[in-house]
This record gives structure tokens, C-alpha cells and sequence, in this order.
RNA sequence: GCGAUCGUAGCUCAGUUGGUUAGAGCGCCGGUUUGUGGUACCGGAGGUCGGGGGUUCAAGACCCCUCGAUCGCCCCA
């Protein structure tokens, strides 16, 4: 008999349990809870589109759209993309949708995104974003009020200390050109000290070559001139008022003229979210504005700003996330079964999350709980004793923990329950 | 697409310069003991050492190929 071969998960999935789970729910929760406090609604989007959508808005020499999206051809013969990111499907919807009558939109979503990509150290082939936008506003004030969501969102899940908000601006359209053609002048003027990456680059997405990481590249990436120079009173206006904006609110930045974006349609203001701590991959937030992008889709001109955060890589920033408060209730014996159900049923009807183990004898089921890190153990023995009836036993270390489970099991059961309890020996 | 490192039980790993029937802990299954309560004892199942080829009297160890993983380059959240 051939042996059944189990198939293999896909390279760049994962599939995740425990703690691992734990820290990426927390995430999410966490967004969830920031983005309506700034009064950010959900939207729902497909996790596939026409392969169109990406391709003209993220540009077609990035290479997102060149050599990493997952496109294939449907059964009627169209060309369909997984989403390599939540942006362009967003503006799409606000075009077909007719999301233009809501303008200002104020959206967040999160969700499963698709690149074809070597995996490493915070980088999947199926990765998970939180996504935050504001469609139809052409205000700094835009801007700030995201960068200051961002910055509210790490504070919260407590990893703000390690991470940096980096900032530059792309000006406008023309004081994005005119920078661009200098830089192609000056490195073009410098091709024998380039690398050949850089090289390549310069033909492909000559920005790029600012924030190479090659140190033969440093002398020529740092002597090319800053965007500064280039700015209309326009654009460094708008920058002013979004570093003034941040200042007001308390958002700690810093300048980095060197900072790009890798997609086509950034204009204005570009900024990451940085740390030191995931390997080669330091970015946990990015976006930008990119007032050009819902032209290029054939809608009609709309400035906005939004900005994408890696979940797996702010998952393993943050703390563990304190388990949940599980109680293990434990029948002493065959004869009290049912009324274990009935006392968790009591305590489930109050909020409080139990478990009835149902394998094994009393012991062993007081085993698996301290396995499972429940808090405590709630025992149900046969007596006709009130007093005996129901021990409570202590799985926590601390006294407070301790205080903080008999509390919550003692307002579940009502007042003038009968508790002895314990602790562990 | 390129580079480096690594693949031994379900999991975490030992396995000495190549040398008998490949080990441990945890987990799983069974049993003993205990019986107002989490750490006891005994036993068992489970591995064609990622796969294929080669060197050798002899390969888990060495060589080649292949697949996979990890980390880095590229790119990006």
C-alpha cells in the first residue's frame, strides 16, 4: 500500500496556535479599539481584484507588480491579482462604490495580503496588515491625525520605546520632479562609484538608491542634494504644517531626507515607523500621501493619505499578552458532573470564561488545567455540607492575581456562596 | 533571483576522530500508588536519521545532487 503523502503547507504561510495567535489577536484588538477613537470606520474589501488595479497604481517597474504578485487567470479568462497590498483595492472601491458622497473617508481595514517573496525574519509570502486611510482630503491636518493614530496605536501595545518615526517629504508633483531629475544627473554623474544594484536601479527607480544599505553607495547617496532644495513654497508648506501638527500633539519624529517610498505614487508626505529589532526588516509602519493614485484609476482627482502596519512584525515587538481568565471547574467524581456543568454554565452567564474538563479522574483533570494556565480550579464535591461543597483552588503565583479570581468567581455565584479555597502547596 | 547556515521520535535536542540492536526530556497510550487535590512510580508505542546517488569492510556522521527550513541580499509592512 503506497503511502499517503501529507501535503505540505505553502513556503511563507503559517499557521498559528498559543502564544503566537495570542500576539497577533492582540494587535488587531488593539488597532481596533485606536481606530474608532479617532473615528476610523471598518470597510470589508475582496482579497482578490483585476490584476489592473495593481498594476497601474502601484506602478508597473516596482517590483511588487514586476515580479511578486500572486496573478493567475480565472476560469472565464481574466487576469486576477491576491492583494499585494490594501491601498489600491480601497481606492477602487471608493471610485465603483460610490464612496466619493462620504469624502473626507476616514477607513481602516485589516486582513491577508500576497507576495511572491523569499521568506525571512518578519516577511511572509501570506502576510497580515492593519491599514488606515483618509480618502478626499487634501489638509495636513490629514496627515497628522494619522501619524498620530500610528504613534497612539504603538504606545499602546507598549512598543513605542524602540521604535522611531522617521519623516520626509516627496513635495509635489513638480518639486518631485525637478528632485528626481537632479538625483539622476548626480548619479549619473557618479555611475563608476555606484553599485551595480545601484545601477540598475538608477534605470528602474533611481530614489531608491538614497536608502541603499551597500556602503559603497553611502558617499554618492549622501553628497546627492536633499529634496529641499527643490520644494515649492507649496509643498514645504504643507510639510510645515504637518511637522507643526505633530509637534502639537505630542509625536515624537525625525527628519530623513534620505526616507522614499518604494511605490510609484507617494507624493507629499512619506514616513516609517522604524525599529532595530526585527533583523533586516525595520519598518512596522509606512505610507505616505498619494494624491495621484485615484487619478491613475480612473477616478476623478482625489487627494489622500494612508499608511499600512505589519502585524506579524508588531506581533513579535510586543509583550506576551496576559492569557485570558480561564476557570477549570472540576467535578470531585462520576456523581457531580452535572452539577460542575450547571456551576459553569453560572459562571459562563457572567462573563467569567470556564472549562469543564471532561477526561481523566479529578486529579488529573486538576493537572490539565495548571497545563493549560487556567487561573484557578474550582472543585464540586458530593457532600450535602454547603460548607465542604465547593474548593477553590489557586493557580497564580501573586496575591493580588489570586484576589482578582475569587472576586470574579465569587460575583458569579452570587453572594453567600460557600468558598473554602487554597492556594498551591 | 543570489548567498550563508541547518534538516535525527509528535515537540526540544544528544549522538565523541566514520565502528554492534540510534538515545534523553517533554508529550502520547497503558498500568501501579495516592485519594480534599498541580511536580510519585513502572511499562509501552513511535525514527528506512528530509529524499536520491556516491566513497568505504562499515555512513546519522564524509562527497555530490535535490527538497525544505532559518537568516541575510534584493524588495517591503
Amino acid at each position: 500500500m503506497a503511502k499517503i503523502e501529507t501535503p505540505r503547507p505553502i513556503r511563507g504561510t503559517q499557521s498559528m496556535l498559543g502564544e503566537e495567535q495570542e500576539r497577533f489577536a492582540h494587535v488587531v484588538a488593539t488597532f481596533d479599539r485606536v481606530r474608532r477613537l479617532y473615528g476610523f470606520q471598518r470597510v470589508e474589501l475582496p482579497v482578490f481584484e483585476s490584476t489592473a488595479v495593481f498594476a497601474r497604481s502601484l506602478g508597473e517597474s516596482t517590483d511588487v507588480v514586476s515580479k511578486e504578485m500572486y496573478t493567475f487567470e480565472d476560469r472565464g479568462g481574466d487576469s486576477l491579482t491576491l492583494r499585494p497590498e490594501f491601498t489600491a483595492g480601497i481606492c477602487r472601491a471608493y471610485i465603483t462604490e460610490g464612496w466619493q458622497q462620504f469624502a473626507p473617508l476616514k477607513v481602516a481595514t485589516h486582513g491577508p495580503l500576497f507576495r511572491y517573496e523569499r521568506p525571512q525574519k518578519g516577511r511572509f509570502r501570506q502576510f497580515h496588515q492593519l491599514d488606515a486611510e483618509i480618502i478626499g482630503a487634501s489638509e495636513p491636518g490629514a496627515d497628522v491625525e494619522l501619524l498620530v493614530l500610528a504613534d497612539q496605536l504603538l504606545k499602546e501595545l507598549g512598543v513605542s520605546e524602540g521604535v522611531t518615526l522617521t519623516l520626509n517629504t516627496l513635495g509635489d508633483a513638480a518639486s518631485r520632479d525637478a528632485w528626481r531629475a537632479a538625483l539622476i544627473a548626480h548619479f549619473e554623474a557618479h555611475r563608476d562609484q555606484l553599485s551595480e544594484e545601484s545601477l540598475d536601479r538608477l534605470s528602474r527607480n533611481p530614489l531608491r538608491i538614497l536608502d541603499s544599505k551597500d556602503p559603497r553607495d553611502r558617499p554618492v547617496a549622501d553628497s546627492a542634494p536633499d529634496i529641499d532644495a527643490y520644494l515649492t513654497d507649496e509643498a514645504r508648506g504643507f510639510f510645515e504644517k504637518v511637522t507643526d501638527g505633530l509637534n502639537a500633539a505630542g509625536v515624537a519624529w525625525e527628519r530623513n531626507a534620505r526616507l522614499v517610498r518604494g511605490l510609484d505614487y507617494y507624493r507629499h508626505t512619506a514616513f516609517e515607523f522604524i525599529t532595530d529589532r526585527l533583523g533586516a526588516q525595520g519598518t512596522v509602519v509606512g505610507g505616505g500621501r498619494y494624491d495621484g493614485l485615484i487619478e491613475n484609476l480612473g477616478g476623478p482627482v482625489t487627494p489622500a493619505v494612508g499608511w499600512a502596519a505589519g502585524i506579524e512584525r508588531l506581533a513579535m515587538l510586543i509583550d506576551a499578552p496576559r492569557a485570558d481568565m480561564i476557570i477549570s471547574v472540576v467535578p470531585d467524581n462520576l456523581e457531580v458532573e452535572d452539577e460542575a456543568q450547571r456551576i459553569a454554565a453560572q459562571l459562563r452567564a457572567s462573563g467569567i470564561s470556564a472549562d469543564v474538563a471532561f477526561r481523566g479522574n479529578a486529579k488529573k483533570r486538576v493537572e490539565l488545567a495548571k497545563k493549560r494556565k487556567h487561573r484557578g480550579v474550582l472543585i464540586v464535591r458530593a457532600t450535602s455540607d454547603q460548607t465542604g461543597k465547593l474548593y477553590l483552588q489557586h493557580l497564580d503565583e501573586n496575591q493580588s492575581d489570586r484576589d482578582e479570581v475569587r472576586t470574579a468567581v465569587l460575583l458569579a455565584l452570587g453572594p453567600g456562596t460557600n468558598l473554602s479555597g487554597g492556594g498551591p502547596r
